[in-house]
DNA sequence: GATTCATTGTCTAGAGCTTGTCAAGCAGGT
DNA sequence: ACCTGCTTGACAAGCTCTAGACAATGAATC
């Protein structure tokens, strides 16, 4: 299928005097004809286009940009194909999103962290959270489940989030009789990224975040409580969800705090242990929203 | 991809007239020129006058930096603002150390982050890291050894230090042309402090790094560094001394790489994983300095 | 302390170059 | 007739070039 210019022009959001103009000046394609001289472009021919507005609309020139071949262009945009298809948004979520996960894809760290750092300065670290890294890791754990991704990528998403999510959250500026609020996971949890978005949520709702990494038992977990004077305490769990000693760690927690203190338990498999503890009185939730309004109900 | 100077100016942050004016006045580089005498900019030219800018943002001359070469701009660069400046008492590696041994023991770790910061900074990334980081590393763990340290506190030094040397890592500038290296750890490795450091030692050597976390199958890291370009790769071992999957790992990244393939190994139990694998031509040191070398003797 | 003096970022003016847009005139399609 | 598309030439904005100038800063000298 060969597309007209009007069409072309439609596509790509250029005008039909642009790119001929384009085409006459800096040569930038040589689309076929019809034996009566219309021009007829095939995909490449406007994927090729879109690649140059791109380049134009981040105020290269359309002069230099023309000498580059499609893989380069392509290179240089570091966008995913899917962000060709809203080439004037350049600064929403998606494009955030899909500038990463083409990182990934090229095992690129540097451009990886660079697109989180711009992401998270342009939409603020709240929109960025909810609408980049949340995306961006439920996006990663399916092509984990279906093996589309190596194990040395997971791993370099992990460790870039990671410290991206920490210099987010030392970034905030803590008054000094902000409450603190502790944040780990217990004894049997390795995945942290969870913890570290509560941490950067906390941070934003004003609390000072005491951070101590995953994988913490119960008893250090109380004992760090009352040592870093924290007035709740937020675990985040995520993977197994049929761990018993995790529930025994929960137990032994609530036992060591005392009835009242608040213990905010959330992540994916939070319910699965939380169900058989009721009586315990876990502050429960499902999502970042839900845990913003554990964190204001507390004192 | 050259850039004119409309984009070369918004890449580094410095104003048209000033990029004109460092060219005319003190020959800081002789970009390209188009037919019709416009300047034409590389890759390499925006990395010096990125390194310029920062000299001049930590409040050198640009007359004096004018007259470095890139190299030296960049060892000079990655000594933060007051490399220059003279060291007091207050300012000493073992004021730092000690300020941050306080933290930890109080378990204030706003506080921690502050002090490291802080030493960073006026240190240094590379006198930081010999005098301060190696230092507070070995006494943390004596402490350890002898139980006067909690496990909540050790892991709150463990994230500190991770993203004080992450963010080290990520200030760097790199060099459009560097050498890559790969530094991860192998399988059953979990300790990631060592690689940590060894990603920002060779951040300083000018390496493009590409960090991969701890704990990495010998086939993802050979794919990966296939992947990534990379011309050598960087291993550490910290801990346990004895585990023999780990002699089987390094032996299929050595048959996995090709006998010639740089593959540097260091970490405190590296010898003794090294002395039966002899004829694989591993790259052993035993201390930084000796990893600055390996480094350089590659290519 | 007041004065030179060099350094440095910014700006102006006039000329030339780039680029998006358009009009005129022609050729073909409906 | 009416529409669309092609080529060529033109034009206004906006960029970039050089050369020269100005004000602020800070070091050196009187």
């Amino acid at each position: 299928m060969k597309y007209t210019i009007r069409t072309v022009a439609s596509m790509t959001g250029l005008s039909q005097y642009t790119i001929r103009a384009w085409e006459r000046r800096h040569h930038i394609l040589s689309p076929d004809r019809t034996e009566t001289n219309r021009r007829l472009y095939g995909e490449e021919d406007v994927f090729r286009l879109k690649l140059l507005k791109q380049m134009v609309d981040a105020g290269h020139s359309i002069g230099q940009s023309s000498k580059l071949t499609n893989d380069e262009l392509f290179r240089l945009g570091s966008l995913g194909p899917d962000a060709l298809a809203f080439p004037n948004d350049r600064n929403s979520p998606e494009q955030f999103i899909n500038a990463s996960i083409a990182s990934v894809v090229r095992l690129d760290e540097e451009a990886l962290r660079d697109s989180l750092v711009r992401g998270a300065a342009f939409l603020g670290a709240g929109p960025f959270i909810e609408n980049v890294i949340l995306p961006l890791l439920s996006h990663v754990e399916s092509r984990w489940v279906e093996k589309s991704i190596s194990i040395a990528q997971e791993h370099m998403v992990t460790a870039v989030l990671r410290t991206n999510l920490e210099q987010l959250r030392s970034s905030f500026l803590t008054s000094p009789n902000a409450r603190r609020l502790l944040v780990t996971t217990p004894k049997g949890q390795m995945h942290e990224l969870g913890a570290l978005i509560v941490s950067v949520i906390a941070g934003l709702e004003s609390w000072q975040v005491t951070y101590l990494g995953p994988n913490l038992p119960a008893d250090e977990i109380s004992h760090a409580a009352t040592k870093s004077g924290a007035s709740a305490v937020a675990l985040s769990l995520v993977y197994p969800a049929d761990d018993p000693d995790i529930s025994a760690e929960l137990i032994l927690l609530r036992q060591n705090l005392g009835e009242d203190f608040p213990i905010i338990v959330g992540g994916r498999v939070a319910p699965a242990y939380l169900a058989s503890l009721q009586h315990l009185d876990f502050l429960a939730c499902q999502d970042l929203n839900e845990f913003r309004t554990a964190l204001e109900g507390i004192k």
